[in-house]
RNA sequence: GCCCGGAUGGCGGAAUGGUAGACGCGGGGGCCUCAAAAGCCCCUGUCCUUCGGGGCGUGCGGGUUCGAAUCCCGCUCCGGGCACCA
């Protein structure tokens, strides 16, 4: 019985925002995505990165969580309970400079921005469990940041030391990095800021580097993030050894060096020490006393970072340093070389001395050059080396016993001779220093401290945790955070004595925050701990964490730093050292070749979209326009391509909901064409399956609508009807491999397709069957001498004598041959023949 | 300076040693319509062509291979990271 339908006119097929809304209320009234630990299915756990809540999400977030989402929709349809929470990493500086600009309190501002950014997550159809919401600012996050904080200092991996900070005079304040110019000024009262130290805590990740380091090499990342965390670590091999000073008042004194080419200790023809070196003093003449304390000053008065660069106002590569009138001896050599100091030697790394050998060593060679000091070569450049220092391999000499072998087999000799006559050691420095997490900040985590004029730091009790700011509070432009201003904060009771001490006023770096909220996550309900080990242990790792490559380095490595600390110190046993197993980095968006957000002010907001075209065809021109992980143009042609993806969705909706020209069904036998779609349905459940689990989610796109082409195409020729269940198959299969993409209008049509109450997401994913999915007849080709001349139908499983025979038998082939014989024939069945003359 | 990426039509991109340019955007033509929109169909790298087809073509120069966008060597340009870490 032929059944006939009859297409209604509109501009769009359905109601886009009607259809939207329906289904995200759906999904939230129906707790579709929430899981629990007692859940019987296989757990995986899909984490983006939680956001800071700038206000309404721009296309970056967009883009993160299309690609979030799409996977917790897809490993769901697979029978995974999928873990997949979000939150919002809420403390942080905008909100206390707006604050400042505008008087209202940071919380107030803060939860407005979580409201509108959360609201254009739901918008955008992202599904999550937001029972486990977890905002950091809330004191239930806190007081386990806190604890944690507590006990990270009662194993030793907290401590408080002095550090170097950027010191505003002008404001009496800390200075961010950001905060200070380029010419080392203040930006806010452009007074010189200079460097000055200050007591602040620490977290011991350097006890964790070689851990870190390792480890990386387990891990399922992009290569690149794991090179950047390699460098960023940067451990390097070396030896130590002492050399003993002469001169005056210095008599029996040593200087401790470190180096990674000892091999080269031959050439070393001056030492040179770190201008806060503690030597300096000792070993310093009258004579040199006011040029040395001229190089102690500069220093003092400039940041690290502009220490570093390579040029300070015309004062170029003269590396400026100064001699100290001291000496000491090469103990290779037996000679005695000039101590100097110099800004290119950082206490802080190595042990602040250095044995400069110019001739292998740019930094030295160009130090020598600008205070006329010895170079001598021990190890022999190339054939026609022209330049200055050569740090490549080469024979050693001039070099005693290290003449004539290599630099790896001269390195060996030297430290073993080292150690032999009791001088030295080997050595490994890092690069990685300890993480510093004190802020002069308000709107952050206190840090739970008392300090006592008895007793010193003491730690709030746990049971008085958390230790929340109070509101009262005045946001004045001082720089400085409110809190040493607010008298009933900051004085108080030591813990242990009961007399008068004063609360710590800094914050914890906002990185504490998100260095273990994954954790939390597994278990946001617990009241008597961070998260409960065992629940944890049944979500950990994060099977696949998404977030942007500008979190490489800094976040990663803090939250695989914290996950370890917090198994030692007794709160996570059983869970992996390794918090996040696959990690995928998406690119960036980009206006006008500036990266898009929010503080360069050229955000395209999603909103227009969403009342528009509608979010589906939103997420699917992300999904659409590249590989996830390339960074993306916002270009004048972005518009139109996503009214195409709303005009591809529209077509969908025609093909699987309405026809639109009368139809004939049929059912019974298949023809021809009804087994070619069969085929193709097959084929397409196969390609979609394969490009989801390797991201290429832009292919998945474009051979959907491929297949959707190919079904209009079998409508337009089914003169003789269309065969009922062949076209339900096809049309089920589409809606099933979109759902993860574009789910809205998806699960409306397969709510139209079934009946009310019918549900697309929990469906299974589609199967296909290997045979099907294989084609009936592949297109060979034929090349003569590798050109193409010629494409054959033939069925798959072609034998090789017969593609040769078919391929030579083909007539342009012939013509090409002319009666010559091939000298050779390449046969890879069923895909070529070449045909070598 | 060092270390990673990348470069393919007018544009976004596809092609994991085997038909370069899938899919889409833009453009051109046609159908439908009183007309338009929407929809549907066809064409669209480039040059030559006797309309059968042929030459050229994946940043540049070499190489390996029967065969290279893909692998190797050397460049150019663009993007990112680290930048005096001894």
């Amino acid at each position: 019985m032929p059944a006939i339908r009859r297409i209604p006119v509109m501009a769009r097929p359905f109601d886009v925002q009607e259809i939207e809304q329906k289904w995200q209320r759906l999904w939230a009234d129906e707790g579709s995505y929430e899981v629990d630990a007692d859940d019987p299915r296989p757990s995986q756990y899909v984490l983006c990165m939680y956001p800071y809540p700038s206000g309404p999400a721009h296309q970056g977030h967009v883009r993160n969580y299309t690609f979030g989402d799409l996977l917790v929709r897809h490993r769901t349809m697979q029978g995974f309970a999928v873990l997949s929470p979000f939150g919002f990493d809420s403390f942080g500086l905008p909100a206390e400079n707006a604050a400042i600009r505008t008087g209202t309190h940071p919380r107030t501002f803060t939860e407005e921005r979580i409201a509108e950014l959360k609201a254009s997550v739901v918008a955008l159809g992202a599904v999550y469990d937001w029972r486990r919401q977890i905002r950091s600012h809330d004191p239930s996050y806190m007081r386990w940041n806190q604890v944690i904080f507590l006990r990270l200092l009662q194993a030793g991996l907290a401590y408080r030391a002095m550090a170097p900070v950027n010191w505003c005079p002008g404001c009496q304040t800390v200075l961010a990095n950001e905060q200070v110019l380029a010419d080392g000024t203040c930006e806010r009262s452009g007074d010189v800021v200079i460097q000055r130290d200050l007591e602040q805590w620490f977290f011991r990740i350097t006890s964790y580097a070689d851990e870190l380091l390792a480890d990386l090499e387990t891990l399922d990342w992009p290569e690149r993030v794991k090179t950047m965390q390699r460098n960023w670590v940067g451990r390097s091999e070396g030896v130590e050894f002492d050399l003993q000073v002469v001169g005056h008042g210095a008599e029996g004194g040593t200087l401790r060096v470190f180096t990674t080419r000892p091999d080269t200790s031959f050439g070393m023809t001056y030492a040179v020490v770190a201008p806060e070196h503690p030597l300096v003093d000792v070993i310093t003449t009258d004579a040199q006393r006011s040029a040395v304390d001229e190089v102690r000053t500069a220093v003092a008065h400039i940041t690290e970072h502009e220490r570093m660069s390579s040029d300070i106002e015309g004062q170029t590569l003269a590396k400026r340093g100064a001699f100290t009138g001291g000496c000491v001896v090469n103990p290779f050599s037996g000679e005695q070389i000039p101590v100097y100091v110099a800004d290119y030697v950082l206490m802080r790394y190595g042990t602040g001395a250095i044995m400069a050998v110019p001739a292998e060593d740019e930094r030295d060679w160009d130090f020598a050059h600008a205070h006329g000091l010895p170079v001598v070569r021990t190890t022999r450049p190339p054939e026609g080396f022209d330049g200055g220092a050569w740090t490549g391999d080469g024979v050693k000499e001039n070099s005693g016993f290290l003449d004539g072998l290599d630099i790896t087999a001269a390195k060996e000799r030297a430290i073993e001779w080292l150690e032999a006559e009791g001088l030295g050691r080997r050595t490994v420095n890092y690069r990685l220093r300890d993480w510093l997490v004190s802020r002069q900040r308000f709107w952050g985590c206190p840090i739970p401290i008392i300090y006592c004029p008895e007793h010193g730091a003491v730690g709030v009790p746990e049971d008085q945790l958390p230790v929340v700011a109070p509101d009262d509070v005045e946001f004045l432009p001082t720089g400085e955070s409110p809190l040493l201003r607010h008298s009933t904060f900051r004085h108080t009771t030591c813990p242990v004595c009961g007399g008068p001490a004063e609360r710590e006023t800094d914050t914890m770096d906002t990185f504490v925050d998100s260095s273990w909220y994954f954790l939390r996550f597994c278990d946001p309900w617990s009241e008597d701990r961070p998260f409960d080990p065992a629940i944890a242990a049944q979500f950990m790792p994060v099977d696949q964490y998404i977030g942007g490559i500008e979190h490489a380095i800094l976040h990663l490595l803090y939250a695989r730093f914290y996950t370890r600390a917090l198994i030692d110190v007794g709160l996570a046993p059983g869970i992996p050292r390794e918090p996040f197993r696959r990690l995928f980095t998406q690119g960036m968006i980009r206006l006008d070749h500036k990266k898009m957000s929010k503080s360069k002010g050229n955000l395209v907001a999603p909103t227009k979209y969403f009342n528009t075209v509608g979010a589906d065809a939103l997420r699917l021109f992300h999904l659409f326009a590249g590989p996830p992980a390339d960074d993306m143009d916002w270009s004048a042609q972005t518009d139109e391509i996503i009214q195409g993806c709303a005009r591809f969705l529209d077509r969908v909706w025609r093909l699987t909901v309405e026809t639109d020209a009368e139809v004939t069904w049929r059912e019974g036998e298949q023809t021809d064409s009804d087994v070619a779609l069969t085929r193709s349905v097959h084929r397409l459940i196969a390609k979609v399956s394969d490009d989801m689990e390797r991201w290429s989610f832009n292919t998945s796109v474009a051979a959907c609508m491929e297949f959707a082409n190919d079904l209009q195409g079998y409508r337009r020729e089914a003169s003789a009807g269309i065969h009922r269940s062949t076209y339900d198959a096809a049309a089920d299969a589409l809606l099933l491999l979109l759902a993860p993409m574009t789910p809205h209008v998806t699960a409306e049509a397969w709510e139209r397709r079934h009946g009310p109450g019918a549900r697309l997401h929990t469906q299974s994913w589609p199967t296909y069957d290997p045979g099907l999915a294989r084609a009936e007849r592949v297109t060979m080709i034929v090349q003569v001498n590798g050109k193409l001349k010629d494409r054959i139908e033939v069925v798959p499983d072609i034998s090789e004598a017969d593609a040769i025979a078919l391929a030579l038998a083909s007539e342009r082939v012939m013509e090409e041959l002319q009666g010559k014989v091939p000298s050779r024939i390449v046969a890879r069945p069923p895909r070529l023949v070449n045909i070598v003359l």
